[in-house]
DNA sequence: GTGAAAGCGCTAACAA
DNA sequence: TTGTTAGCGCTTTCAC
C-alpha cells in the first residue's frame, strides 16, 4: 500500500497524489476529495522513510532526559510528547544517569536520527560554545538555563524557574518559623546543576538573615538517590548535629530524609521542619504532606516543545522563559523548638 | 556527508562501503580497515531513514504504556530502553490514558513507523484474534497477559506475574495476621485488567478462608487516581465502614490510603493494616515502610525485549515468562485488634 | 491543474 | 573481492 496504489486507484499519477495529501494549493477540491477518499479507503499510511529520505528532514525531536529516575521529570515527559504530537512532531528520549554526558548524547542522537531540535531535561549550566555547536540542532535546556558555562543567549532557548531565587525562599520560610539550624540535602555543591543552583540561594538566604554557614549542616547524598538521602539525615541525626530543619533541593530527597526522620524516632515537624522544591505528586501523600514550592510541570514540558518548534519552524527567535513556582503549604515546617 | 563521500574518499564504490560498515563478509581485511577508518575520520553518520528505506524496515520497536503515570512503569521503561539499544534497536513510546485503546494505538504506530515489534504495558486481557492481527507486528504483553480473550498462545509473547495468586498471597497474610474485615481498593472489579485479576485472588483468598465477601469493602478509585483512592478511602473511614485491613492492587493506591488513615486519625498498622503489590521505590519510603508484593521491575522490561527480539530475529518462539515477587516485609501489617 | 522524471542515501542482487 | 545498477516510497522541479 504506496502512494503508487493510490495513484493508480484514483487513475492519476503520483505527484498529483502527493500535492493532495500533502495540502498543497495546486490541486482541484475535487481531485483531493479523490485522493483523500481513495486514501482513507485503501487504509493508506504514508512512509516516513520514505517521506524523510526525499525531504531531507524528519520532524523528530529528541529528549535527552538526565537522571531519568527522577519522578519529578515524568510529567514533564508525557507534556512534551502530547505538545509534540500536536504540533506534528514525533519525540525521540534518551535516558542518561545523573553522571552522563548529556551534550555527546545529544550530539549523537541528533545526528543518527536527523533530529531537528532537542531538548534537554535536567542537565548542567556550564555549557560552551563549541558544546552547542557540537549539537548541530536548536534546542532547549529544560528545568535549567546555562549559568556558568559562555553560551550567547540567542543561541538557545530555555525554560525554568530561577533555581537560587526559588531555593532562597525555601529556606526563607524556615527562617521565617524561627529557625536557624537549617540543614541543606543536596547532591553536590559544585556539580554545576540545579543542585549548586539551589545550595547557592541557600547560602544567600542565610547570609541576608546573618546565620553563619555551617558547612557540617551541608548534607551530600550520592547522585540523587533516595536510599543516600535517607542514609545521610539518619546518619547526621544518629551522631546528633544540631539541627531542627531541612531545606531538600528535590522532593524526592526530602520524602526520603522525613522517613529517617521518623526512623530515628524523631517527628515532622516537632523535631525537624522540612521544606523541599518541586512538588511532585507522591509528595503529596507524605505524613505530613510535604511543604514544597511546586514547579509547574505541565507547562514546563508544553513550552519546551512550543519553544523548540516555534524556532524550528522560523515563527519566533530563541527565547528564556522563566516560571513561578507555587508554595504547597504542607504540613512540615513548624515553629524552632530548640 | 553520505555514503557516496566516503567511497570517494577510498576510491571505491559504495557498495564495497555499505558492505564494510555492515559487517557483511565478502569484503577484504584490509579494505574494512580502510573504510571504517574513513569513515571515522569525516565523521560519517549513516542516514536511518534511508537504510530503513532499502532495507522495508526500521529496527524501531513501540511501546505502548497504558496508565503512563504510574510510577511502577519508570523502571520497567527504562530497562526496556536500555535493553533494546544493547540488542540493536531503537524505542518509540506512546503514552496512554487508563482508559485508552492500546491496541488501535499500537496498530496505528506500527504501521506508520514500519515497527518490527511492539511491546504493549500495562493493558488489559480481552484480545481477540483480530485485535491481535491488527497490530500487524510480533509483539508482547508486558505486566499482564491474555486472560480473557480468545487469542492463541502462540501468536504473542508475554512477561508477568501471576496476578490472581500474587493477590491472594497479599490477603492471604492479611488473614494470617488475623484480619477478617478486609477491604479491597482497586480501580474495577470487571475491566479485564489487573485489577480484575487481583480482585479474583482476593476473593478467592476470602474464599477458601470462610470468609463471606462483602461487596461494600470493595473501595473503587476513579482510574488509577491516587488523589481518587484517598477520597475513596477517607470516606469510608468517616462513614464508619467496618473494617480492619485494606489490600490494596497497587503500591500508588496503597500510599494514597495510609495518606487518608492517618488524616482520619487512625495509625497503620494498629487501626488498619495494609498490604498491596507492586513495589515501587517510593513505598520503601511511607511511615510505615509499605509491606507489598515487589514486582521485578528490572526483569520484567529486560525479559520483555528480550522476548520480542528473539521472536523477531526468529531466534525463538513467542514465550510466556512467569515472574515471581518478592515481599517486602514493611511495617503495615499488624495484628487485628478488632 | 496535472504528469513525467529526477533524486534523496542506502541496500542488494547480479556481474565481473 | 569488488563494481554496476536497480530500486525502496516519497517530494519536487519542470513541462505540458
Amino acid at each position: 500500500m504506496t502512494i503508487k496504489d493510490v495513484a493508480a486507484y484514483c487513475g492519476v499519477s503520483v505527484s498529483t497524489v502527493s500535492r493532495a495529501l500533502n495540502g498543497h494549493p495546486d490541486v482541484s477540491e475535487d481531485m483531493r476529495n479523490k485522493v483523500l477518499d481513495a486514501a482513507r479507503a485503501l487504509r493508506y499510511v504514508p512512509n516516513r522513510s520514505a517521506r524523510d529520505l526525499a525531504m531531507n528532514q524528519s520532524d523528530t525531536i529528541g529528549v535527552i532526559v538526565r537522571g531519568g529516575t527522577n519522578p519529578f521529570y515524568t510529567p514533564i515527559e508525557h507534556a512534551m510528547e502530547h505538545t509534540a504530537e500536536l504540533r506534528g512532531y514525533g519525540i525521540v528520549s534518551r535516558q542518561l544517569s545523573s553522571a552522563g554526558d548529556e551534550i555527546a548524547e545529544a550530539a549523537e542522537l541528533a545526528r543518527t536520527k536527523r533530529l531537528k531540535g532537542v531538548v534537554l531535561l535536567g542537565g548542567r549550566f556550564d555549557y560552551s560554545t563549541d558544546d552547542a555547536q557540537s549539537i548541530g540542532v536548536p534546542f532547549v535546556c529544560c528545568s535549567y538555563t546555562n549559568h556558568f558555562g559562555d553560551l550567547p543567549k540567542d543561541t538557545y532557548s530555555s525554560v525554568s524557574i530561577n533555581d537560587k531565587a526559588e531555593a532562597y525562599k525555601a529556606v526563607h520560610a524556615l527562617i521565617d518559623a524561627g529557625h536557624t539550624r537549617i540543614a541543606c540535602l543536596l547532591s553536590a555543591t559544585d556539580d554545576q546543576s540545579i543542585s549548586q543552583l539551589r545550595y547557592d540561594g541557600y547560602c544567600q538566604a542565610l547570609e541576608d538573615a546573618g546565620i553563619p554557614l555551617d558547612l557540617s549542616l551541608v548534607l551530600k547524598t550520592n547522585g540523587f538517590l533516595m536510599s543516600s538521602a535517607y542514609e545521610s539525615v539518619k546518619e547526621a541525626i544518629e551522631e546528633g548535629l544540631d539541627f531542627t530543619a531541612i531545606f531538600s533541593i528535590a522532593d524526592t530527597l526530602a520524602i526520603a530524609a522525613m522517613k529517617a526522620i521518623f526512623d530515628t524516632g524523631a517527628t515532622v515537624p516537632d523535631d525537624y521542619s522540612v521544606i523541599a522544591i518541586d512538588g511532585i505528586e507522591m509528595s503529596q501523600y507524605t505524613v505530613p504532606t510535604l511543604t514544597t514550592l511546586c514547579q509547574p510541570q505541565e507547562t514546563m514540558g508544553q513550552e519546551a516543545v512550543r519553544l523548540l518548534v516555534d524556532v524550528l519552524e522560523g515563527k519566533s527567535q530563541n527565547e528564556h522563559v522563566r516560571l513561578k513556582t507555587t508554595q504547597r503549604s504542607g504540613g512540615t515546617v513548624g515553629p524552632a523548638r530548640r
